[in-house]
Parts: C-alpha cells; sequence; structure tokens
DNA sequence: GATGAATGAGATTTCATTCAT
DNA sequence: TATGAATGAAATCTCATTCAT
C-alpha cells in the first residue's frame, strides 16, 4: 500500500559518500553534494539521517563491520594456524586494496568531529576475533608470546601503510610483492 | 618593509591549528577558531597567510620538515647500523608520541583537499634520507633485500599505528613495550 | 462522489492543530505536527485541506462559530436584562477556560498572514448578536449610551486577559473571583 | 582603532523586526526580511543574535521594558490619585497607539515557543509598580478593594482590546472615544 | 482514501574573507 | 600591523506539497 523505506537507498547514500570523502576528504563534502553523487534530492538525505553527523557515524561503523565479516571468510579454524593467518591476512589486503575509498573514509574519521565516543567504542569491540586468533598462534607457539595487542598493532599498521603505499606510488601490488609483505609480516610475528 | 612579519606569530598560529586539528579534525576548524587559540583577532590571521589553504599547506610543510630533522639527531654513520637504526626509529617513536597532534595533523592532511600536489611531492621527497638508511642496511647485509620502499612501509607502519594506539587505548608505552615493537620492526627487516 | 469524506477525521485534525498551536505558537508547528498528532499521514491532511493556509482558515472559521453558538446557550430575551448579560458573558468566559486552546488559536490568527480578509470579515460579522445585546440594555437605560463598540470593547478585554492570566498565573477562578470580575465589567457599562 | 559593535544596528534590527512582525505575523518573517528591512546583510544579524530565538527573545524583553518605562512619564505621586491614573492610563494608551507594532508583536510573542519562560518570568516582574498604583488607589479608598490582580487586568485587558479595535475597525480614537473609555474603565475601579 | 517517502524551494546558520578604523 | 564587525556565498536543515503504491 505505500512507499517504504528503501534499504537500496541507504546504499547509494554511503556508497556516494565513500567515493566522495575519498576523493575530497571528510573537510570538503557536502550533503548537497552527496545528495547529487547518490541520485537523489538533498532533503532525502534527511528522511534516511537526522543530520549529516548521524549519516558520517552510521557509514564509519557500517564500514567498520563490513571489513570484518569479510576478514574472516573462508576461515577454517582446523586447518594450520599459518595458513588460516595467511588467509585472513590476504583477505583483508584484498578488501582494503578493492575498498580503497572506505579505508581512506574511516582514516579521516578516526580524528574528526564526527565520531562520538560511543562509535569508538562500538569499533573497539568488533576487534575481538583478531585477538582471538592472535592467542590462538601463541598457544600453538608459532607466534611470539607478547601483547597480542601489540601484535595486531604491528600487522594492521603495516597493512594499512602497504594499501596507502600502494595506491599513492602507482607501484601495483603484483603477486609477489604481495608475499614478500606476507612474508615481512610473518618474520616479525613468529615465534 | 619596515619590519618582518613577526615569527612569533607564525609558531602561535600553527601551534593553535594544530592543537584544534588533532582534538576537531581538519573538517572541524575554523580561522575563527584558530585566531582565538592563538590570542589574535580573525583579520590578523590574514596577514601572515592568504587564505585558509595557505595555511594548512605552509603548516603541513613546517610539521614535515621538523619530523625529518629530529629524526637523524645523534645519528653516527660509522656507528653500526643496527645501532644507528635504533636511535632513528626511536627518534622517530619519540617525536611522535611527544607531537601527537602533528602527527594527527599530518595524516587528516593527507586525504584532504587542502594539500596541493606540490606539497605532496615535496613531502615525498624529504623521505630520501630514510631510503638511503635502509640501502646501506641492504649493503651490510643485515636487511632484506627486498624493495626498500615496503621496507619503509613496515617501518612507519608501525609506529604510525603504536602512537595511535598508545593515545587511544591509554597504555602508557613503558620502555619493555617500546623494545618489544621494535623487536618485531627488526625481525621484519632483518636478512 | 462515493462517500463524503470522513467528518471524525475533519474533527481529529481541528483538535490537533489547536492543541498543538496553543502550546507552541502559529510560528511553530508543521504539517507535520499535525498528522503526527492527529495520527494520520502527512499525506492524508491534503485529503481534507488544500493547503495549510485552507486548513488554519477553515479551523479559525469553526472556532468563531463554535464560540458564537455557546454564548447565547439557554438566553431567554424575555427575562431581565442583567441576567441574561450575565448569563452570556458567564457562558463565555466557561466556554474560553474550557477551551483555552481555541483561545489562544484565535489570538495568534489575528495578525497572522494566514487569515486573509475574507475569512476576517466573515468573523466581524458574528459578533452581530453581541452588538444586538448592548443594543437592548441601552433601550432599557441600564446600559450607558456610548458606542456598542466600545461597550463590547469592554466586555471582551476583561474576559480575554481574565482568561489569560487565570491560565498564566496558575490562580484557580473561584465563584467569588469570577463575581468580583463580573462586578467590575458590569460597572463599567451600566448607566 | 577597531569598530566596534554598534548599538545602534541593534536599534535598526529591532525596529525592522517589529515592523515586519507586525505585518506578516511572527510566523510570517525570516530571518532574510529581517535582515534587508535593516539594512544590513543577513550575516550580520549573527554577529548580534546567536539565532533568531535569541532576537525575538531580546526584543520581546527590551519592548515590555520600553512600555512600563514610558508609562510613569510625568506622574507625579504628590498629585491626586485619579489625575495621576489617568495619566498613566492616557500614557500606556498612546505609547500602544503610537507603536501598535510593538503591541501586536507582544500579543504574538506570548504564545509562541520563542519566548523561554525566563523571559516570561522577567516580564512579570515589571508589573511591580503598577500593583503599587493600585493599592494607592485602595489606600485612599477610592479603588475597590478587591484583588489588585484583577483589577490590573481589566485596566490592560480593555486598553488592549480598545487599541486592537481601533486599529482594525479604522474608527479614528477622537478625544471624546478616549474620555469616554477612560470613564467606563474609572467607573469600573473606584469604590 | 490513506500512506509516508521523496522532493526541492527556501529557511536558518556558518564561515572565509574583506574592510573601516 | 592589528582589530573584529560586516559581508554574502554556501552549507545545513526544514517543511509544504506531491506522488507512487
Amino acid at each position: 500500500m505505500v512507499k517504504l523505506k528503501d534499504d537500496k537507498k541507504v546504499t547509494q547514500i554511503f556508497q556516494a559518500t565513500v567515493k566522495l570523502v575519498a576523493r575530497k576528504g571528510l573537510s570538503g563534502i557536502t550533503m548537497g553534494d552527496i545528495s547529487k553523487e547518490a541520485g537523489i534530492a538533498t532533503g532525502t538525505l534527511y528522511v534516511y539521517f537526522k543530520s549529516k553527523d548521524e549519516l558520517i557515524n552510521a557509514l564509519f561503523a557500517a564500514c567498520r563491520e563490513n571489513s570484518v565479516q569479510v576478514s574472516f571468510k573462508g576461515y577454517q579454524p582446523n586447518r594450520p594456524f599459518k595458513l588460516g593467518f595467511r588467509q585472513i591476512w590476504l583477505n583483508i589486503l584484498r578488501y582494503k586494496l578493492q575498498n580503497f575509498e572506505e579505508t581512506v573514509f574511516l582514516e579521516q574519521c578516526y580524528h574528526s568531529p564526527f565520531i562520538t565516543a560511543a562509535t569508538r567504542e562500538k569499533a573497539l569491540q568488533l576487534a575481538a576475533p583478531f585477538y582471538e586468533l592472535m592467542k590462538r598462534g601463541q598457544q600453538e607457539q608459532l607466534v611470539k608470546s607478547v601483547d597480542s595487542g601489540l601484535l595486531l598493532t604491528f600487522v594492521m599498521g603495516t597493512m594499512n601503510e602497504l594499501i596507502r603505499q600502494t595506491h599513492y606510488s602507482g607501484i601495483p601490488l603484483s603477486r609477489s610483492r604481495i608475499n614478500t609483505a606476507f612474508d615481512l609480516c610473518w618474520d616479525a610475528l613468529k615465534a
């Protein structure tokens, strides 16, 4: 009987926003830009999000969830640790490469006034599975028995930087370059 | 002509800007905010910088130069490589920790529409000494003989993420934590 | 055509509007507010009224008619003038007290751009019975023989202000207070 | 050395606002209208008032103060009560007539969402001198010894209605009509 | 008729920049 | 130079009205 709120439209808005933030930065986008890019009227944005703030926060949360879900795709706990870790490492790398705009968006958000403490907190909780992964490696004595937060810092930090470099230098991430990068990472972690 | 512009005032403006960007993000600051924080009138900002763009670009350049100059402080090429590398690594870490706001500012700038291609290019050139350092390590067969860009990606990525984590988690960077982090980094690089 | 528009729904809309205007003023209400308060969809408002303007004008007219009809309830021209006048005075007072929101609505409308000249004119005509009443009092030499418009000004002015004061001060309108107010009014009018 | 905030500009803004509200109602004015009428840029309004809300509240307070101050002009407590009361009554009448727009503005404000509880409270306190006046009349046994609030309700209510009627009927307030009106008022009050 | 999402014109507000002092 | 009020273009947000279902 009625036209109901459209999930597809939220996706459109999110995609438009991510694209624009990656291109022009968080400080360079307007609600007008977003609506134009999403192919809807400006007012319509406010049907789905009460304010620009809320839109950015919702998108931030969605991006975080997305990237976690993708990470563990195809991960089989019964297979050897290193293989599983590699799989996940590659999942993340592939996802971040293919969704570079999301990566940039997340990075931009971290120190922006848009992201509320609550949103930040929720993002942290999503990291739990990665901590589990590190612990398993340590139990199997394959990974250094140091603070797992520090290990993750290393894994994620280097990956992020790799993505950034790849994007800006223009050097394509060949299969061999990827392998080299993974080896560097593994050499760091391994017990 | 009569008198050169007041250098102290430029410093005030830079400090105010860095502080505010770290707290509210690039997208959250206005010229009014900056002038208030710097303790001067809005109009005065325009005595020192033609526009907001110019101010941000100048500050970006200044920060980059700062951080490079500090990195090699106390570095003696004639001493063993690992010791020198460690020194530089610690220099950077200490600088970034103590000047967290600058670090955030630089990060925020990367994908902003403020930074011009020219400014970006100049920033890249400043990285030259680090490439040299990696090459030395390779010549001495202490460092893996892979693309030095990739190596630096690991060095910088770890450090940046470590700084961020430290700041947000509130976990203090104890000496042992620092040592562990360095070891991870070194294990990744070492041949 | 098929079926007449739902009269109950018009009442709902009117009640919702009056309530909201009393609470937030004419300038503070939106069609969305009204529909929500009335428990219907925004679009449905437009089934019953071509526009916001029309809705307000129709409501204005309805309120005016209401208040006049109530005024003469129980008025018997054959009974003595003062008794009849008192009856009407009390009728109005009671009505305005019990329907304070309507009173506010009418007051708000007077200087609003919503009310058209035609609506205003029609409202004036509704006052005719009150002029008649004043004339009767004068013919019976109980009321001062001055311009009956002026007399009505006093009757209505007192009443309106009394209602407002009662509502805002919170002082309840006791029977004795009502009697005092009527006496003031009557002393002003009486020949 | 500097251009300082200009009191004259506040007056301009107030005059423009009052004029427009009287013509188009509180719900019919925009900040754009006001700035145009005041002959300044829209942004300039926000130099003087943080928001539309604040502007309306400040104007409301100013109008109330204005009208009280004018009321007692030329009032000499040592002269007979009725003369003094008459003087004040005429002062108010004249002021409200000449500043009809202010009167309309105040009336429009009463039930608007703009006026805060605090502003309303302050307005009430300004009425103190009028209560004093009524008490004096009662002490001299010239005025009915009933609640002075009720007496004021009567005086003010009838005056407001008179102003309104005068303005809308187009019947000019001749000297004799004024005298008649005062007599009605006095007859009501007198002991 | 009824619904409520969609629209876009227009309202409020912000802010980089200018300018009079 | 230094100031901060003034500007107006542009951003955010609102809301009467329309329209697809």
